[in-house]
DNA sequence: AAACAATAGTTGCCATAGCAACAGTTGCTA
DNA sequence: TAGCAACTGTTGCTATGGCAACTATTGTTT
C-alpha cells in the first residue's frame, strides 16, 4: 500500500458525503414540515420494523450510543410518536414502541425517504452498491472495537 | 433500480463506519495522551498544509460549518496550537495559522494517524480505494446542494 | 441472607453540527 | 455620500455523540 494511498482522505470523504446526505434529508423534512430530524427518523424506521424493542437493542440496531437513544426517545415521546412500557418481569427494562401517531409518521415520511435514496444513487448501479457495501463492511471489520 | 436496492441502508452503513473510525482514532489519541479530538486534528492537518487560511476557507476545505470552525479554532487557540492574525487590508478577515507548538503537535500525531489509516485499509487494495472514492464522489455529486 | 457483580437506563459534561440572528466591515449604487 | 447589499466571523439555541458517574434492579457468590 503506497504512501499516497494511505494519506488519502477517505475519512474526510466519508464525513463529507454523510453530512451532505443528512443535510439534504433534513432540508426536505423541514420543507415538507415533517417535524422530525434525520436521526429521529432512523429510530422511527427501526421501531416500525421491530415493533417492540428496548433502548439497548435500539442502540445496537442503529449504531448509536445508548445515551443518545435515551435522549432521542425522550423527544419522540414528547412528540407523541413513541410510548414507553415497563416490563412486568424485569423492572429495569423499558419496552419502546410506536404510538398510532408514530406509525402514521412512518407511513407519511417513508415515500419521501424512498425518493431521496433514489436521488443519491441515480447514476450508480447495483454493482456499485454491492461494492460500497463490501468496502465499508471490510473497513468496519478491520477496525478494532 | 430495484426496491430492495433503494431501501437498503447505505446511509446507516456510512454512519456506522464513520463512527467506528472516529471512535477508534479518538481512543488512540486519548491512550497516547495527544490531548486533541479527531476533528481538532483534521483542522491542524489542514492548517499545516495551507499554512495560512481564513475561517471560511477552512470551512470549505474540511466540509465543516463555519460556526463549528469558529468554536474548534477557539479551543485550539486556548491550547496554544493556533494563532489568529488580523488582516491589515480587510479588517473583517482573520488569518489562522499553527503556532510552533501546533506544528509540533502535527508532527507528533501524524505517524499515529498514518498507522491508523493503514489499519482501516489493511485487507483492501488500491482498486478498492479508487472504487470507494468514485462511488462516494458520485453520491456527493448526485445530491442537490 | 449479605455482599458483590452485572444489567438497564438516566443525567452531567463537553465536543461537534447546523440554523438564525447579530455586529462589524467593505463594496456597490443610486 | 448615503443607503444598502454582501461578506466575515461570533453567539444563542437545539440536536446528536460519547464518556463517566449515578440509581435502580436483578443475578451470583459465599
Amino acid at each position: 500500500m503506497t504512501d499516497t494511498f494511505v494519506s488519502n482522505p477517505s475519512f474526510f470523504k466519508l464525513d463529507a458525503t454523510l453530512k451532505k446526505l443528512r443535510n439534504y434529508w433534513q432540508k426536505k423534512f423541514d420543507a415538507e414540515q415533517k417535524d422530525i430530524t434525520v436521526d429521529q427518523w432512523l429510530l422511527i424506521e427501526n421501531l416500525y420494523k421491530h415493533k417492540k424493542t428496548t433502548h439497548n437493542e435500539l442502540a445496537r440496531n442503529t449504531s448509536k450510543d445508548i445515551t443518545t437513544i435515551s435522549r432521542i426517545i425522550e423527544l419522540l415521546v414528547k412528540k407523541g410518536l413513541v410510548k414507553r412500557e415497563a416490563d412486568a418481569q424485569d423492572r429495569r427494562k423499558v419496552y419502546l414502541q410506536l404510538t398510532p401517531a408514530g406509525v402514521d409518521k412512518y407511513k407519511d415520511v417513508k415515500s419521501l425517504v424512498y425518493d431521496m435514496r433514489k436521488i443519491g444513487w441515480k447514476t450508480l448501479t447495483e454493482t456499485d452498491y454491492a461494492e460500497l457495501t463490501r468496502i465499508l463492511d471490510t473497513i468496519y471489520a478491520n477496525i478494532p472495537s
